[in-house]
RNA sequence: GGGCGAUUAGCUCAGUCGGUUAGAGCGCGUCUCUGAUAAGGACGAGGUCCCUGGUUCGAGUCCAGGAUCGCCCA
């Protein structure tokens, strides 16, 4: 047996940590795993890109480590596992850090800077905190090739996204188009429908119902309802249901038309309901408008039309619509002819067709508006509304719905193959697939791409003055229509670059929109290799991605944009398995933000508890869609449960093995071959947990394993290794280093320390291969389950007789049928010493004890007998166990019918008789013989001096294998028991010198069953 | 308003194909064991399995409706 390391028992986990890092720099451990699968079957991972321009979080821990826990699984069962980093660098969130910092309100301050200095700040902005991302991912063994990484703002890059928006342009699904699209008025720039997704929130708005009084009729009005006043300024045309019944109901001196369903809950109990009529009847209708400012809206202006979008659900049933806002609306107006009148601005204030309120803003001029409506009489009634609003996922405008050109890439065309692609695809948790994923998929709607803004990558259309349009795919198309390629491929730059038009000769320039980083992040696949230009076959072998993992929130993110650009260029899914991770929340299940103060940095989780803590908290404390309560003290137990137990029996192994000089395998017990095939369970267990991408209950297994290693296997086997028993060395050792190769994609620092001192035939652990289970013994596992249970019956006897351990007993009776008993005794010896008692007698026949009674086995009995089952219950009740018991069939009579029952049929159940101390549970039972004898007494308290004498041991600070010289004194009945037992005594506490003459020199004073002891202990 | 998910002990979570005494860990109380372990073991207190119906011989589990929470979408 090799010397090992010696092992700190309180080892701190954070600094073994930091060992663990610098080892495997020097290795350069991570690139040598990868070189040597070079080769092998690949599994791909794509790396969704982070964006640096922010610190990371304790959320992106959760991702980052399971972006790492499946390729370390996957390179250690043999797999190359390239893993190539990337950054995620354009977009409106980098662009709004630079604003903030440089005092920033609106495009036209970023446009006075000037756009080349703007995007030059950008592009030091985004990777500003890259080098603490390279950190915490080092520091939480989040293995990716940062060195190699893509990021998405390189020309290279760019010009692949060139590529792939030509591809969709040749099919003619990249297009320009007029609609209503959600728009935020502070960054001057349109949404995507997945953008606006991230940004609702709760708020309060005005509801306002207004009267629209009928031209025709005197005195009667329609009743609309809005919760955006400001869009009455433009209001256009009602809508109402034509298939509905409205009323005409009397309010005082008036006349109000509304949808008869929701009438009372607007008009009130007062309301005297005249009249009874379709939404047909009203079509056509003239009313005034709310205001005169904008008036032509043609022919069909102001008047009532149909709307199929007309819900009673809330509101009135009559709907007020402005023709440029609103989805709805637009459609409405469209298909009426109206004329579109857009009054509102860019930056969303009204222009000067708005009459008094010209120039405001939308917003702050809702209460102008309500109050001009209360003095024209308009005003019904006004009050407050709570909803969900969709906001600016960036800046926290309220978008406003506004109708502008747009470019758009027309997903809606290929929505069955997008459906197609998704059912390729294996979702975690499953639900996703055909829950929020696939219902978002079949209601897909075209991808708005452009955005009006300035660091991101160009919208690559060229159009000239006659209107002929062109898309270029790469560098070099620039120049075949004579353009000249410029060295930076952002904006300012690239809107310099003129082209020539094939078809008028005329000069071509860019269009100005840039596209949405979604777009960027969806074409890593190819991207991120520069592909097709050039790596194509490196893109080919490594499309698509075995597995990506992100949060939740990347369903319509990431994981739409990858699913979707892949699906237009190559017609397939680019993932094959998709990890969705939850949300974590604080430990009161508060929502972490920044202005609550109670972000989690990740670092201080580290520093105190280390990277494995947090790690094996994430992956195994529950599954992780359903998101975390996170709390430090919930790691800390991770480790007092798990870590350190590991590292306990460890520590022990190390401290044992040092002190021996065994050698070889020696003899195995059935000890050592009931952990070796607890051990291949394990082994199969967590492999195929792992294959499901299961960190949960592949976690979970071990930490069962690692119990029943601990707290079994070493405590029953604690004489073996004092006395240098090979076998129980090699058992162990085998035990550990296979844990740790388990265990070594989940907690990749601890597993690698063992390693090391263990073996170290490697250079790392994490360059082993995945364990293959061994030979399994269910037949053994089963016994020691039966031998393990009996024991725990026994103990529970004690604790009920109120008799301790350390008394010995004469004799305990063990009730066991015949697997039973052969599997208890097979363990006798083990369960004799568990139990601290001489001998175990078998009773086959429980009467000395208990009687057995039968309980329908429900399992087997209910298929076949279904609603009979009460009567066989019964019956069954009323059988004589003993055929039964002897494994023979009997029949029930019931129904005039004879029905066989086998043993399988039925559960015993023992009964014990009164009086007796029995434990039992199921066909066991175990009771004790409590009679005590004058040896037993001796005995008690011979184990007594010995625990004394330990006690002193550790209090004089002395080392388990240091010999002493012992000298006892005290009770006469104390020395009588040394005496006797003067063997056990100094064999236990190792003493080589033992003195009991009842001398009080220099002893520590004690006392044992209310006797005195006084023990010394000496150093030899 | 719609979709998806969740709801089990004070807390964090398991609970297989529906099977009759619903479990674990932490925490709490009592006791105990111990020369690897700030650990382990036993016993105990602690449960309206969110609610209401339904299906079934039998429901924590399946179905319907509702409540609450979260996420997503209008």
């Amino acid at each position: 047996m090799p010397p090992y390391q010696p092992v700190d028992p309180a080892q701190s986990f954070p600094e073994l940590e930091q060992r663990v890092l610098e080892r495997w720099r020097e290795r350069d451990v991570f690139h040598e795993s990868i070189r040597r699968r070079e080769g092998s079957p690949p599994f791909i991972f794509y790396e969704g890109p982070p964006t640096a321009n922010g610190r990371p979080g304790i959320h992106h821990v959760l991702s980052r480590i399971f972006k790492d826990v499946f390729p370390r699984f996957k390179t250690m069962q043999g797999h190359f596992v390239p893993r190539k980093g990337g950054w995620d660098c354009h977009g409106l969130p980098v662009e709004l850090e630079v604003e903030k910092e440089l005092g920033f309100q609106s495009k036209d301050d970023i446009e006075r800077y000037g756009v080349a200095e703007f995007n030059a700040k950008c592009r030091e902005s985004v990777l500003r905190y890259i080098d603490e991302w390279n950190e915490l991912t080092e520091r939480i063994a989040f293995w990716i090739d940062t060195d190699d990484a893509y990021f998405t703002l390189s020309n290279d890059y760019i010009e692949s996204v060139w590529w792939s928006l030509k591809q969709v342009w040749d099919r003619g699904l990249l297009t320009e188009g007029h609609k209503v699209v959600p728009y935020c008025t502070r960054c001057g720039t349109a949404l995507s429908s997945h953008e606006v997704a991230s940004g609702y929130e709760d708020v309060v708005d005005p509801s306002v119902y207004v009267r629209f009084p009928l031209k025709e009729q005197e005195g009667v009005s329609l009743l609309a309802w809005t919760t955006m006043p400001w869009t009455l300024v433009p209001h256009a045309a009602i809508a109402v249901d034509p298939g509905v019944t409205y009323v005409r109901a009397r309010l005082g001196a008036e006349r109000l038309i509304v949808a008869e369903a929701l009438a009372g809950r607007v008009l009130g109990e007062e309301a005297e309901i005249e009249e009874r009529f379709p939404g047909s009847d009203l079509l056509g209708l003239r009313y005034e408008p709310p205001f005169p400012y904008i008036s032509d809206y043609g022919e069909r202006g102001h008047t009532v039309l149909p709307g199929d979008f007309v819900s009673v659900e809330d509101g009135t049933g009559v709907v007020h619509t402005g023709a440029a806002f609103g989805e709805d609306d637009f459609r409405l107006a469209t298909e009426n002819g109206l004329t579109i009148q857009n009054p509102v601005r860019r930056d969303g204030t009204f222009d000067e067709s708005a009459g008094p309120f010209s120039n405001m803003y939308v917003r702050d001029a809702d209460a102008p508006i309500v109050e001009a409506l209360r003095e024209s009489g308009r005003l019904f009634r006004a009050g407050e509304y709570e909803h969900a609003y969709p906001h600016c996922w960036r800046c926290g405008t309220p978008l406003i719905y506004y109708a502008k050109t747009s470019w758009y890439v027309r997903t809606t065309e290929v929505k069955d193959e997008l459906l197609a692609a998704n059912e390729s695809v294996k979702w975690y948790p499953d639900h996703i697939k055909h829950g929020r994923f696939g219902k978002w998929l079949e209601n897909n709607v075209d991808w708005a791409l452009s955005r009006e803004r300035y660091w991101g990558t160009g919208l690559p259309v060229w159009r000239c003055e006659e209107g002929h349009v062109t898309c270029v795919g790469s560098r070099a198309e620039i120049e075949e229509h004579g353009g000249v390629v410029p060295d930076d491929l952002h904006r300012p730059f690239i809107d310099e670059v003129v082209l020539r038009c094939d078809d008028c000769g005329g000069d071509m320039r860019r269009v100005p929109d840039l596209i949405d980083v979604w777009w960027d992040s969806g074409c890593m696949p190819f991207a991120q290799w520069r592909a097709p230009f050039e790596n194509e076959e490196i893109f080919e072998e490594r499309f698509p991605a075995d597995y990506i993992c992100e949060g939740l929130d990347q369903t319509r993110g990431w994981f739409y944009s990858l699913l979707a650009i892949s699906t237009l260029l190559h017609g397939r899914s680019s993932f094959r398995t998709v990890l969705c991770l939850g949300l974590i929340l604080d430990a009161e299940g508060q929502k972490m933000s920044k202005s609550k103060g109670n972000v989690v940095v990740p670092w201080e989780v580290i520093d105190v508890h280390g990277a494995d803590a947090l790690r094996w908290y994430y992956f195994t404390s529950k599954q992780p869609w359903d998101g975390y309560r996170f709390s430090l003290e919930a790691v800390a137990e991770s480790v007092r449960q798990f870590l350190k137990t590991l590292w306990n029996t460890y520590a022990f192994f190390v401290l044992y093995a040092n002190l021996t000089d065994a050698e070889g395998e020696g003899e195995p017990t059935d000890l050592d071959r009931w952990i070796r095939s607890r051990l291949a369970a394990t082994v199969e267990r967590v492999t195929e947990r792992m294959e499901d991408y299961d960190t949960t209950f592949a976690g979970r297994a071990i930490a069962e394993f690692v119990d029943d290693l601990s707290n079994w296997y070493v405590r029953r086997s604690r004489r073996r290794f004092w006395d240098g028993d090979p076998a129980a060395f090699a058992t162990l050792r085998e035990a550990l280093l296979t844990v740790s190769k388990l265990l070594a994609p989940l907690t990749p620092f601890v597993t690698d320390a063992i390693y090391e001192n263990l073996d170290g035939a490697e250079p790392s652990v994490h360059l082993c291969d995945f364990p293959e289970p061994g030979e399994r013994d269910t037949g053994l596992e089963w016994q020691m389950q039966v031998a393990r249970d009996a024991v725990e019956l026994g103990r529970a006897a004690r604790a009920h007789a109120k008799v301790k351990v350390r008394q010995p007993l004469r004799e305990a009776v063990v009730v066991a049928a015949h697997r039973e008993r052969e599997a208890i005794e097979r363990f006798e010896e083990l369960v004799r010493d568990e139990l601290n008692v001489k001998s175990l007698r078998f009773v086959s026949e429980a009467d000395e004890l208990g009687r057995f009674e039968l309980k329908p086995n429900y399992r087997t009995l209910g298929p076949r007998f279904g609603k009979h089952m009460p009567q066989v219950a019964t019956a069954i009740a009323a059988l004589d166990p003993t055929a039964l018991r002897q494994g023979r069939e009997v029949g029930v009579n019931f129904d005039g019918t004879e029905h066989r029952i086998g043993p399988g049929d039925v559960t015993l159940v023992l009964q014990p008789l009164e009086g007796y101390q029995v434990e039992r549970s199921g066909t066991h039972a175990v009771a004790l013989d409590l009679e005590l004898d004058d040896e037993l007494r001796r005995e008690t308290l011979a184990r007594e001096i010995v625990h004394a004498v330990q006690a002193a041991r550790k209090g004089a600070g002395l080392r388990v294998e240091d010999r002493i010289a012992l000298a006892l004194g005290g009770d006469a009945a104390l020395m009588e028991a040394a005496r006797a037992h003067e063997e056990y005594v100094t064999r236990e506490t190792l003493a080589v010198e033992l003195k009991l003459d009842g001398s009080e020199a220099g002893g520590t004073r004690t006392e044992v069953e209310g006797l005195e002891l006084v023990v010394g202990v000496e150093r030899r």
